[in-house]
This record gives C-alpha cells, sequence and structure tokens, in this order.
DNA sequence: AATTAAACGAGACGGTACGTCGAGTCTTATC
DNA sequence: GATAAGACTCGACGTACCGTCTCGTTTAATT
C-alpha cells in the first residue's frame, strides 16, 4: 500500500525495487496519450496498456490522474522554462510559448487547471510544479525590462498573452507575436507601470 | 431522436412543444453544478435530478455535456460582455472580470478549452459562442486608444491578462490590477504597438 | 381519458368515432411483431409504427402491451378454437395443435402465462380469453370418449401434452402424436380414469 | 472482458480469482427476485444490490439476463430432478411436481421457454439445461411402466400434464393428481401405446 | 543458497456515470 | 372526441473508467 512516497530516499528500502523503466514508460505514454486525447480522453488504463505495465504499476506511484498528469506536463515544461541566464525579453516570451506549445502540454494545462478550480490540492499542487516556475522565469525579464513594474502584473500580461495565444484563440505564435509582446512590455515599463 | 434542432423556427411544428420552463431548469441546474462542483464533477444525471427533469430530456436538446456547457456559460457571460458603447479601456477590462469571475464561468471556462484542444466541432462552437464576443468587447478598447495596434496582439494581451489572473495565478483582480492593464494597453499604443 | 371502453354499446357516442381501420391495423401489426421477435421483442412503438398510427390510438383501446397481446393472440386462437359439433378426439387433439402453431401464438403464449404467474389481473384476463376456451372444446372429447373421466384431469393431460410437445420440446406434433395422445385417453378411460 | 468462461479449468488462471461468494449471492438474489417479481420483474440492478454486488460482477458471469436465469432455475430444479433408482410412476410425477413448484422455478420457467422460441441460443442451452434432465427422468419411468411406448410421447404427457396443472391451469398438483397421471399412463401403456 | 519483502502482471471488485431504450402519460394542433 | 406527432417521467439497460483489492510470480538485497 501507500503508493507515492519512496521517490526521495538515499538508503535503499527492502524488497524489490521499483522499475525506472516503468517509469519512464509510464511517463512517456501518459505524454502520447494526452497528445492524442486530451486530458478527457486520457485513460489510465490505456496508459498503462501502451506502457506496457499492470494498471496496479501506475497507482503505486501516482496517487490519481491528475497527480499522473501533473508530472507528465512539469517533463515537457521544464526544459523549455530552464531560467534565461540573460533576462532578455523576447528569449522569455520565446520560451513560455515553446513550453505551451508542445502537444502532450497543449492537452493538459488548461484541464490541470480547470480541476484545480475545484480540488485545492491539485490547485496547490499545480501552483508549486507549474505556475512558480514560469513566475520565476518571467522575474528575469522584470528585473531587467520593467524593473518597476509590479511583478504580479508582467506575468499575468505575459504569461497571459502566451497562454491566451496558444490555447484560447489558438492563432500562431510567431515571431512577431514574441516581439510584440516583448515590446509592449518594455513599452510600458517606460512611465514606470505599476 | 435527432437533437437539439427545433430552436430556430417560427412555424410551429407538430406534436407537443418542448417546455421553456425545462430548458430553464435544466440550465439553471447547470450553472448551479458547475459553480459548485466544476466541470468534471458535474454530471447530466445530477442536472436532470436539479432540474426536476428526466435525463432524457437533457439529451433531447444538448447531444453532448460539452454542449450544454457552453450554452450555460454563455448565459454567465453575456450580460457582462455587451458592447461597452463608451470604448473606455478600463471597463473594458472591467467587464472581462466580470464575466470570468462569476462562479459557473469559473468552473467551466478552461474545461471547455481544454476539450476544444481535441475536439473541433467543440472548438468551432466555443469560438463562435465565446471568443467572438469577448473579441469584440476588446475592439472598442483597440479602436479608442490604440487605433494602431495588432488588434489581434490587443485582444491576447487583454484578454489573457484577465484570464491569467482570475483563473490560472488566482490573485484578486481588483480595481488597480484593472487600471494597471488599461494603463499598460494606453502605454504601449503610444509608439504604436504591432 | 379512460381507454378501452367504447366498444360494447350500441348508442351512437359524441365526437369522432374511433377508427376500425386502426384496430384492425394495430392487431395485425402486433401479430407480425409478435410471429418475428416474440413478445418480450414486441415494441407498443414498433406496432404503432407498423400499424401506420400514433401510439396513443394503441393506448386509447388497450391499456397495456399484455392486453394487446391477449387480444391479439386471441383472435389467432379462436378460429381453431371454435367447438367441435363431433366430439372426436382426435379433432380435439388436431385443434389444440392448430391453435398453438400459429407464429404469433407461439411468440406469446408462454410469456402471457409467466407473467400471468405475478399478476393476478392478468391471470383472470388469460384464463378467461385462454384457458376457459380450450377448456371447453377438450370438454368435448371428455363427454364422448371419457365419460366418467375427470375432466380437469383430461384437460391437463391433452392441452398440456400439445402444450409441452409444440412449445418446450419442439418436436414435430404431427398426425402420429395426435393418434397416440387421443389414443392415450381412450385407453386410459376404460377401466374409469379419475 | 469475455465473460463467462473461467467456469471449467482446473489450472489457475492469472490475476485475481472471481469470488465465489458473490457467485452465490448472486444466485441466491436472482431466486429471490424471481420469486417475488418474477421474470419480466426481475432486473440486474435490483440482483446486484440485493446480493450485495456491484453491477459488473453480474455482468462478468453472465452475458444476459436469460442466461442468469437459466442457472438460477436449473439449481432450483435439481434437487428434485435426481434421477430415481426405482422409476416408481408416481415418484416421478411427484419429482416434476416438486421441480416446478419451487416459487423461484414459477416465475421464470415459462419465461425462458417464451424467449427460447425467438432466441436459438437459449433454446440450445434451456434444452440441455432443462428439458433433458426432465427427459431423463421421465425415462425410467418409461423403462418401468410403459417399456413398448414411444418415450417421447410420454415424456410430453406426463410433463405436459404437470406443466399445465402447474402453471397454466394452476389448480392443485395434490396426490390425487399424481395418481391419476401415473395411473393413465399404466393404462395406456397395457395395449402398448406407440 | 535460502530467506525476505516489496514490485509486478493480471484481472476481479465496488462504485458512479454514461448515453440509449421502452413503457405509459400528457399536450399540442388538426380532423 | 379521435388522431398524429412528439415531448415527458421513470426506470433499467449494458458499458466504461475509476481507484482498490487479491492472487501468483519475479527480483534484489540480506542472512
Amino acid at each position: 500500500m501507500a503508493p507515492v512516497p519512496p521517490a526521495p530516499n538515499g538508503a535503499p528500502r527492502p524488497g524489490r525495487p521499483r522499475s525506472p523503466a516503468a517509469d519512464r514508460a509510464i511517463l512517456d505514454a501518459t505524454r502520447q496519450q494526452l497528445a492524442e486525447l486530451g486530458y478527457a480522453g486520457l485513460t489510465v488504463e490505456g496508459v498503462a496498456t501502451r506502457a506496457g505495465v499492470a494498471k496496479t504499476t501506475v497507482y503505486r506511484r501516482w496517487t490519481a490522474k491528475a497527480d499522473l498528469v501533473v508530472d507528465a506536463v512539469v517533463e515537457g515544461v521544464q526544459a523549455p522554462l530552464q531560467p534565461q541566464p540573460s533576462g532578455d525579453g523576447e528569449a522569455v516570451v520565446r520560451a513560455l510559448v515553446a513550453a505551451l506549445a508542445a502537444p502532450e502540454v497543449r492537452g493538459a494545462y488548461l484541464a490541470l487547471f480547470a480541476e484545480a478550480q475545484v480540488d485545492p490540492v491539485l490547485r496547490a499542487r499545480v501552483h508549486e510544479r507549474l505556475v512558480h516556475p514560469a513566475r520565476r522565469l518571467v522575474a528575469a525579464l522584470t528585473h531587467v525590462e520593467a524593473p518597476d513594474a509590479d511583478p504580479d502584473l508582467v506575468f499575468d500580461l505575459v504569461a497571459g498573452a502566451v497562454l491566451h495565444r496558444v490555447l484560447i484563440t489558438a492563432r500562431p505564435a510567431d515571431e512577431p507575436f514574441v516581439r510584440q509582446v516583448a515590446q509592449t512590455i518594455r513599452a510600458a515599463a517606460r512611465p514606470a507601470l505599476g
């Protein structure tokens, strides 16, 4: 019983260790299912089958479907969201676009926040794993290009614009768009915004 | 058979007409369920019970859960989204906040776009009923306060900022926030944005 | 409201008179559905459609599916079950076989008695319309060929044998079978049976 | 998937074995529902609830309502239908009466043959599990008391008489009745019947 | 090498909701 | 007042996933 725990200890636990191959296969399968079917269409049974793994093996690691999906999305998001050393505005916007454009992210991001609307545990998890990393990235931009601006506002403006472009209006988030968003922040920062 | 059709005809159709009371009761029940349980927690069975109506009566009008929810959300959104005669920037932002803050909208908005990500029919429906009205509202702002700006960009910036504030970071979308967003657009518009 | 009544009065009732064509069409359709689909497979909706009649028209004449089926079966049974003037044993058995062999009767007879097992109103109806006519027919045989026998016993033996042959074992109820059954009664009657 | 199969193998199958307690509870509940509500009144939902079991657990074992009922009826019938060592005519008739008089059998027997009229798969099943055992029992009688008679005829006569008495005319199948039926066969057998 | 303890595959289990179907009733407009 | 059409309530259907539970079977680390 008791799922999830055995991750963060160095001491070898008794009994057969969990298969790292299963971890990988499950997360990969989850990302594929999300990309193809979206969050609602994803089933734990389907993930397990695709991963060549028993359902128990999934539930031993993740308590529920939402947890599993959070981890899969975090994987898809963390590479692009790596803190930029530069703090260049356009690079930050470009990173946000890259994060949301990954197909498994498109299929799951909004659904996770939709569920979080009503499930406080999931909300906390999703804030910690998805919102905060993005926030940290945008903070770099704020420091460099709009040092006097309210960081919360800049975050909502920049991340909101990208999210809305990619997942709501679904128009291309191309280079001109990236430049315009970065430019907007710079322009607004001039007379002090906030 | 064949659900939904009998809406837009003036000619009296044969047979017993659909009960308008049932329409109302179903939509009201849907809004209540969305506010309390969110999209994933809403069940057609629950809506029907709460509306004091048989499940078949729901399915006769709406093919799928998503369709029903679109209509319920549109109802919650259309009053605040009424086109502003003025085009005053802050009024527009305030209207967007009001639209998304309605509890049934909070519980459903993201979920609809999440499903739309993977269901083209729903995507079209949701664009027509939810995205376009918001877009028209923001267009007023563009015309008056940022006539040279790219309307698509302004829409993503303004609607994105509100959406992100209300549904993602879930911080208060209060008057200062409203002013700041409007101010940002004005500031960015000065040197021509777009 | 109030279905069924307007059959047995000579006085012309007010309003539009019931269509005799509808009566016929409904009963014919019922017999066809019974023959093709059996009792469980028959639906009132299907009968109405096939009869080219609205469902209301069916329910105005018969309170329930079982009632309708009783009448349809009685129609299929009453011609063969006409009282034999002769009282010839083999003719009686042959008549019983003919009554049960009609396809709409095969599909419905047992089902009606199955339901009657648990529904006293149906049981009364089915006894009056189906059991008693058969009983009267067999009584003729008893009088002539087994005058000292218990009529109840002869009825159960003869009608039971035919019923079992046609609807349970489903072997051919041919002329040899008819002769053997009649012969059995005669043989048993000799030393007085009952 | 694939219901029913895992009955007749000795080799232990993979996965959690089916609960024998559930088997028992389901069949018991089925017999109770049949006795109280008859075949038409029995619902899988009701059986599951009464058995304290999920609906899926029923459907995993039996494909359809009719299959489940066959098994329940066979259980109610097999004790009385145990082959008589003696071959005493009255004992055989008494056994048939006892088999059909069980309340779950009364409520279901005719309904099964009614459905079998139109469903060949059910017909085969019902013949194998219900008709043949009764036939074997009556065969004993034939051998001893009517060795020259056609066994098919004797079966239809004896089983038919009992069935008709118990389930159609619904008059008491008491000792006098039992004696009379046995006596009829004996009398008819004298001059050779068949 | 034998033991131990947990992971693992398989699949049954209790639940809950799905979307459909049929029974029987009710409500229109038309005949 | 009968009729056609079709909406309505109710209750069950059989299916699909959820997340949990038992099985029998590996697989490491420990004795």
